[in-house]
DNA sequence: TTGTAGGCGTTATCAT
DNA sequence: ATGATAACGCCTACAA
């Protein structure tokens, strides 16, 4: 059809007004008179303008309304932790008030340099959240504050300057400990989560090195309670994932414990059902704790024994200090607490 | 610090050479002397330079190198749907070519006017995938193609001239419901995905209203065998609605059906469970079919007889559409096939 | 291989 | 309340 699509000059043309009147229609910057603004309407409808191009926009105002999202791996598998989805959402209200979008970046092994590489460093960024920071995001981070973007870190170690959400992981699970302690039991076990990128199945062994946070403060915080208990990482956080580890612990009933710390809610369920597949009884026979206080689909009847954490929260404070940082403000870093959550997956030794 | 970042003409003078050839140094797209790119490269570092202001080339180019990805309700809940996750991961797949990135964008019923036509209108995208088109869904349909953004559709009625990428989802449930027959139920129910934008809960009658196409197609699919069977609509596609739902079903023990159709693999999940807990066996004592063929977490040790769909290829399709429009071809509309997964979770009445 | 010039579509500033 | 003007930072013909 036409060859080319109408620009706000056309616009003002046919409106016979000047571009920046017809631009303050749109922008609403400034008083216009009623008159003017219906011709402007007028003409943009008869032409098919249907606002400014964004891009001249955000070249001209230095702002592209966009905050990018970087995670680990796969969309889809990202996805698939309860947490992280309550975190996105917090993420988009947090920055509701800018009107902006969120731009889902993957910080992949794979396609290292070519894909990755283009994304982080091509698109039109106002400023980034770091969800769930490893050694590999430090790349990333380098990348995005190279380019002088404002960046934020849920739950990771970002360096110097860079503001970042915590949870009081270890604490957390430090008081799970002591509850589990405090009904007599004594031989337990912690399910953790993966301890490096490699995700790798098997036993926590004292000389490892773990280089996800996550896991290792809520390891150490077990460990201040039961600092001889043995603990075995999972390949994911997954109710199948929990259930291996579990049928792991349960394997030998005479050595099997009496209680097992999860390091998620998902883990935990996978746990209870290793057990009932062992023929043991939750919490009669074996106590099983959580960590997070996320709704487990399908876990019913069981309500887990769990440290809830804020995830929505721990979201919206991100993007919060997101907005922060880009109206010149400068935004704190926060830590956010767990709360003790008393469920019916618990009993004394 | 600096008042100003620099710019690739800052690089270039300092480099001692014109802005355009700097401009080459990065962009790629002309041979350039290694000497010349030499002291281009050093400039910017020495400037702090990072690349082109994807702003600036954003506008020049036409293109802002981003996708946006419509769905409808907050993130949290749209990425619960395990077929949701798959398509995006397709999706990301399909677009990677583009080197683009995903905008989120939600459709939703709260902020109607204010934020959501704000991204809509306002995100400088190059073309668009709307996931799940229901009615609500139309309007964003206006919006972008009012922009002149190329749109892609996914499982949903599109209207006249935009692609769309749909599933047999009639045919594959007659199929699963005519594998049901065949093993001799006759008392059959189903469990649907929800009827419309407001997700009540309970029994479809005759006359209802199906705004969504999906349940509507699948439900469709299953009268064609059971014309009299009757179907209980879910609020939601998870295991605990689908335990809600069995439970209905399995009430009345003179009247429980013999085999229940879910029109979702985490309903049927939700299905087996309440047979579970009303004592009764699956297959042996009820059959449980489910929709998708995803892997339901914890699900294990039965494996649904499902109709399994092929949700990241249809996210790649989705993709790849995209990148036809974008590059001028025009994409054609793509039907995916469904096929049939056999479990043990349907034997003979 | 390198440089020159012009414009992509807006909007901020300043003047009227 | 409206208009003229000048960037925003880059890219691409085209000329040298």
């Amino acid at each position: 059809m036409s060859t080319r699509r109408a620009t706000i000059a056309d616009v003002a043309r046919t409106a016979g007004v000047a571009p920046s009147t017809a631009s303050v229609v749109f922008s609403g910057k400034t008083a216009v008179s009623d008159a003017t603004r219906q011709r402007v309407l007028d003409a943009a409808a008869a032409l098919g303008y249907t606002g400014p191009d964004p891009r001249a926009a955000s070249l001209r105002r230095g702002r592209s309304g966009i905050v990018g999202v970087v995670v680990q791996g796969p969309l889809g598998t990202v996805f698939l932790d309860p947490v992280t989805r309550l975190m996105m959402d917090g993420i988009a209200d947090g920055v509701a008030g800018l009107g902006a979008g969120l731009l889902l970046l993957r910080d992949d092994v794979r396609d290292h340099d070519a894909a990755r590489e283009h994304a982080l460093t091509t698109a039109p960024l106002d400023a980034a959240v770091l969800v769930g920071c490893n050694p590999r995001m430090r790349d990333s981070l380098a990348t995005l504050r190279g380019r002088g973007i404002p960046v934020v870190v849920i739950e990771g170690d970002a360096g110097e300057g860079v503001p970042r959400i915590d949870l009081d992981n270890r604490e957390a699970q430090q008081q799970m400990a002591r509850h589990v302690r405090s009904l007599g039991h004594h031989r337990v076990a912690m399910v953790a989560l993966p301890r490096d990128a490699a995700r790798e199945r098997g036993w926590l062994v004292p000389g490892d090195t773990i280089t996800v946070d996550v896991t290792r403060d809520r390891l150490a915080g077990m460990r201040e309670e039961f600092p001889d208990a043995g603990a075995f990482a999972a390949a994911a956080s997954s109710i199948d994932e929990g259930l291996i580890a579990g049928r792991v612990l349960f394997a030998d009933p005479a050595t099997r414990p009496t209680a097992v710390l999860a390091q998620s809610d998902l883990l935990a369920a996978g746990v209870i059902r290793a057990a009932e597949e062992a023929g043991l009884r939750v919490p009669h026979d074996v106590s099983v704790t959580g960590f997070d206080g996320v709704n487990v689909d399908g876990l019913a009847p069981y309500e887990l024994t769990t440290m809830a954490q804020p995830a929505a929260d721990k979201g919206r404070a991100a993007g919060h200090a997101v907005v922060a940082m880009l109206e010149g403000r400068d935004a704190a870093s926060f830590r956010f607490t767990c709360t003790f959550h008393p469920g019916n997956t618990t009993a004394p030794a």
